[in-house]
DNA sequence: TCGGGTCGCTTGCAAAATGATAGTTACTTC
DNA sequence: GAAGTAACTATCATTTTGCAAGCGACCCGA
């Protein structure tokens, strides 16, 4: 494998990775959910060069993650916002996130809390047939044809 | 953000991203758990020049999700195995495998089949604490002190 | 209306990462 | 001893990233 958009291979997960395949994207995508939809705001957030930050935004919008909103004509006003692909990408950066905390979490970390139950929420993979946590129970790899 | 080993950041998923934010790491992982756990299995498999997965080899090991090991000394034969931190992000891979199939899955792709039950695999994240998939209920974002 | 200041970028160039290709070492097998 | 395989390293071109400066459109205060 090692595709490109004209020959994809039948990874699912390289499928995935074509779109979103890098750092920064993945930072991005968790900033405009934290409500910084603005270029500035990302920019400082992140600390990334603009050229790169702009590249990126293109990149993100072009795969459908995000899409970009002009909500100010005069004066020109523009905001990066998470389309459902982007949003249902969301969840996979909770994950990764408490993969982060577990190897990679010195220190103080900031959480997500449910809203409702006042809970620190743990996000976990799970299979939704079974309700069992990925790697709890024997899987077969299955290739098309 | 934009953090390095000295930096760190308080985000988990920055944290996550600084071990494997790449995807040749990703895919390496991916290749290991199919059991493709030889240099050369890898560099066929994947299609990426020998200096590049010298490179990722070393920095996933050094991240400590695979480990390095010979297994035998003459002729000189080396593996690389998952580590607990490695297996770890398998979950991980697999939800990234269900998004890109859902937004970019043209085609035939190859799936993951529960061994015991014969269905196909859904992946999905969700909180530990409600058994709710994230998205679904309203969350509250933390930040250290 | 003139001089900052902000936002959302682009441009030019340097530095770093990636990738193609060739070569190397250590061994086995014919 | 010739050829082959596994696991690399070395060299160099290409690509990507990143820094710094600048630019157009606008707003705001004097």
């Amino acid at each position: 494998m090692g595709m490109d958009e004209n020959n994809l291979g039948t990874c699912p997960v390289d499928r995935g990775l074509m779109r979103v395949g890098d750092r920064w994207s993945m930072l991005v995508l968790r900033d405009i959910e934290r409500g910084l939809t603005r270029y500035e705001q990302l920019r400082t957030s992140l600390g990334i060069a603009p050229n790169i930050l702009s590249r990126r935004l293109s990149a993100l919008a072009e795969a459908g993650l995000i899409a970009k909103n002009r909500y100010s004509e005069r004066p020109p006003r523009d905001e990066y916002l998470l389309t459902e692909a982007g949003r249902d990408f969301l969840p996979i950066l909770m994950a990764i996130g408490a993969w982060g905390r577990k190897y990679n979490g010195v220190g103080a970390l900031s959480r997500h809390r449910d809203a409702a139950t006042g809970e620190i929420v743990r996000p976990v993979v799970v299979d939704a047939n079974t309700g069992a946590p990925i790697g709890s129970r024997p899987l077969r790899l299955e290739y098309p044809d």
